[in-house]
DNA sequence: ATTAGCATCCTTTTT
DNA sequence: GGATGCTAAT
């Protein structure tokens, strides 16, 4: 550990800001002057306390999972303030979700007290990058009180340029437009920087076009996506020298939370800020780099030394979280990774119980046992809000749900659809927006016919037509129209009247509280009838969530602040809940959780890994799985259930499964088969330890199951996978293309013998999906591979 | 303007 | 299997 960052322990505070700076009297600060250690400090272990007292130039933390990331990073923030180096305006942290940020500020607030509650550059990348750019929006040719989109009105508004077009918004959908243009973004790219050949992905070479046309129709609107928060930035930073500079002054000290999440667009921001010696401080770990899909650069990270030139880089690798079993098969499963820095994590802790591995017979059969596995932790006096079941998509929730509801077990699903995206509160929104800022066209249009009033396509074809020529937003034009013969008597009446509503509510909000008022604005639209009147089972749950709406808007003392904090914040917290119950939730949506004990269902090859990761991404998507299945593991304080099913229904197909190859790559030592007597009589689950551990051999070649014996009888050599099955071949890390059978196995009339369904008789057939009527099991779609003539 | 029927999609998710 | 989104029909 060094101690040269350390403040002298017992001589002045150094000097400058250190004067402006300060704590309460007899605070920490002064405690912090007094002793050898403050007191934060000394909850530290070795290298947690060097990552935090390095202060002087580029530093990397690798952290571990359960390591103190997080500790670290409050830490240091507090360390920075209590040693007066820096005030708490001239600290940049980033993090990427709203939920780190505040976790940040509220851990730093309870290491230093409520000195750290005026840190104005603690958020995530986003709301900073957006807070700059208001600054000086006039620079990159905004108004300050640009709108921000979000992906819902950026879809919306691609329809209507590629519509503009004349292209086929059917062969080419808005959403992959949006996907692209996404993707530029988050490598830093404007229309003009986007390589030659990339553009032709699109409408035949024409998705630079658009996308440029979507920049000026969004510079027009006076809007920005989540996309130009960051590159906005950029362009300023880069084009005005003596901003970029006020930054670079202010920002004395730096933080990213989970740079391995960063993508080039936010390593670009951060490094003009930073420049190539600035203090700034990555905390983040290579092998917990999940969202390579949605531009985030593990190079980032695995760069770092080479960007920032003599940087130092600190290992945490004491994990206070798991028992060493569960560590060691953490640890023994990512070690197969190539790409990465390297770690070994290690615990003091116990050895704790094996990570238990689990053959069950399907998807039905695994959420059974987890949920009597649960029952009887439960019954042990275990808490359900100790328990988690992580999955790899979010399908497979569904059997778990449908079990849970059948045992009346309490559980909460993570994750899902946010509030705010959800559309009645979209709706309530854009009311709100458009009597906030009438101006907002998007907004208008959302809801101008919501609920009906009659004002269809045509209508505001007209209206978008003169709004355009006239260079005005539509609102305006449909004052002007309104007072014209160019609608139909009926629109022009209904138009009308939501003029005047729009008017009276903005009379309103003058001095109405905004609470009352979006109640108001409910109600008189007609919107919250709409809902009444609508039958069907969720409009209930819709007129809540605008109840709760209306009840979180008396939080916020203006409407404009209220807007502003939604576009960009309003998670969507279940507040209150006072039952105990298990969570379940994506591998994804875990990352930065722990719980007591951890399911990990669904360990089959082509689901997990997923058969889509390595098509798209070959080895490198392989690798992110592999590091997901690491995330998964490293959850668990206590316990680690894996299991994984033979069959599984996929799009309404059965499938039979192969164990994924994440099992066989866990150490023996560190795992124990577990025994499932189940109703298929047993056999398997005994077998798979058989194959894996007494007999050593390859665990998939010698894997027993009905299905996987078929498979090599039908093999010519008897050895090799798919050669005669008419399967998918073996799934690999390389992208493979799947084997179609050209010629049905079977024709109709035909009797069949299933593995699950029994004895049947085809009905049809088409390519290898065949149509069943099963004696015992009725009519079923099943893939010809697994049924045997009889 | 509303609605039924049909095709198509189906990993992960934040801002 | 199911959700979603568009077309065509009323």
């Amino acid at each position: 550990m060094t101690s040269k960052n350390l403040p002298k322990p017992s001589g002045p505070v150094p000097a400058s800001p250190a004067g402006e700076y300060e704590l309460r009297p007899g605070g920490i600060a002064a405690r912090a002057r007094a002793a050898a250690a403050p007191a934060y400090l000394a909850a530290l272990n070795s290298e947690q306390g060097e990552a935090v007292e390095s202060l002087d130039g580029p530093v990397l933390v690798l952290a571990g999972a359960g390591t103190g990331k997080t500790r670290v990073l409050t830490t240091r923030i507090a360390h920075i303030l209590a040693t007066g180096r820096a005030r708490a305006g001239e600290i940049l942290a980033v993090t990427f979700t709203n939920k780190a940020a505040r976790e940040m500020k509220d851990r730093v607030i309870k290491l230093i007290g409520p000195a750290a509650e005026g840190m104005p550059w603690l958020g995530t990348f986003h709301s900073i990058g957006g807070k700059i750019l208001r600054r000086h929006a006039e620079l990159v040719g905004l108004k300050p009180d640009f709108t921000i989109l979000d992906t819902d009105d950026q879809i919306r508004l691609l329809k209507q340029i590629i519509a503009a077009a004349n292209i086929d918004d059917k062969r080419w959908p808005a959403r992959q437009l949006a996907a692209r243009i996404d993707h530029w973004k988050n490598r830093g790219l404007m229309p003009d920087q986007v390589p030659a050949g990339d553009g032709f992905a699109f409408a035949d070479g024409r998705g630079v076009e658009f996308y440029a046309a979507y920049q000026e129709r969004l510079r027009i609107l006076n809007a920005v996506d989540f996309g130009d928060l960051l590159i906005g930035c950029l362009r300023l930073f880069r084009e005005n020298a003596d901003v970029l500079d006020i930054y670079r002054k202010r920002f004395r000290y730096m933080l990213v939370d989970e740079y391995q999440d960063t993508n080039v667009a936010q390593y670009l921001w951060l490094r003009l800020i930073a420049g190539k010696d600035g203090n700034v401080c990555c905390v983040g770990d290579d092998d917990q780099s999940i969202y390579g899909w949605r531009g985030a650069e593990v190079d980032n990270i695995l760069r770092f030394e080479h960007d920032f030139p003599g940087a130092k880089v600190i290992r945490l690798e004491r994990n206070y979280r798991s028992t060493a079993h569960i560590l060691a098969a953490a640890s023994h499963l990512i070690a197969h990774n190539e790409s990465r820095l390297g770690k070994t994590l290690h615990t003091e802790g116990e050895d704790g119980e094996k990570v238990q591995v689990r053959g069950v017979w399907d998807g039905a059969e695994e959420a059974r046992a987890v949920g009597e596995e649960i029952e009887q932790l439960q019954r042990q006096g275990h808490s359900l809000d100790e328990m988690a079941i992580l999955v790899r998509a979010s399908f497979q929730m569904r059997e778990f749900e449908e079990r849970f509801i059948t045992l009346g077990l309490d559980y909460r699903v993570i994750g899902g659809p946010r509030f705010y995206e959800r559309a009645e509160i979209r709706d309530a929104m854009a009311y709100l927006k458009v009597i906030a800022n009438p101006s907002n066209d998007l907004a208008f249009e959302r809801i101008v016919n919501t609920p009906r009033r009659g004002l269809g396509e045509s209508s505001l074809q007209v209206l978008h037509e003169f709004a355009r020529a006239e260079h005005i937003p539509l609102a305006e034009a449909a004052a002007i129209l309104v007072e014209t013969e160019e609608l139909k008597p009926r629109q022009r009446q209904s138009l009308g009247g939501l003029l005047d509503d729009f008017a009276r509510w903005r009379e309103q909000s003058a001095h109405l509280p905004h609470g009352e008022l979006a109640e108001i604005v409910l109600d008189e639209s007609g919107y919250t009838q709409m809902w009444l009147n609508e039958k069907s089972a969720d409009a209930p749950g819709r007129l809540e969530n605008l109840k709760e709406l209306v009840r979180s808007m008396e939080d916020f003392d203006s409407l404009a602040g209220f807007l502003e904090h939604i576009s960009l914040v309003m998670d969507n917290e279940r507040g209150g809940e006072g039952t105990e119950r298990v969570s379940l939730m994506t591998l994804h949506s875990a990352k930065g959780l722990e719980f007591d004990t951890v399911f990990l269902p669904g360990w089959e090859e082509g689901l997990f890994p997923h058969q889509r990761a390595i098509d798209d991404a070959g080895r490198a998507g392989l690798e992110e799985e592999r590091r997901l299945a690491y995330v998964g593991l490293t959850r668990a304080r206590k316990r680690a259930r894996i299991s994984f099913a033979q069959n599984r229904r996929i799009h309404a197909l059965w499938q039979s499964s192969i164990p994924s190859r994440f099992l066989d790559e866990l150490p023996d030592g560190s795992v124990e088969i577990a025994d499932s007597d189940t109703s298929f009589g047993g056999g398997m689950a005994s077998n798979y330890g058989a194959s894996r551990f007494d007999r050593d051999q390859a665990f998939a070649a010698s894997y027993e199951t009905p299905g996987w014996r078929r498979a090599q009888r039908n093999a010519p050599g008897g050895q090799r996978r798919g050669a005669g099955g008419g399967r998918a071949p073996v799934i690999d890390a390389e992208p493979v293309a799947r084997e179609v059978s050209s010629t049905a196995r079977f024709s109709p009339g035909e009797r069949v013998f299933h593995q699950k369904f029994g004895y049947g008789r085809i009905l049809a057939a088409d390519g290898n999906k065949m149509t069943v009527d099963f004696e015992k099991a009725g009519r079923k779609r099943v893939i010809d591979s697994f049924l045997e003539r009889h």
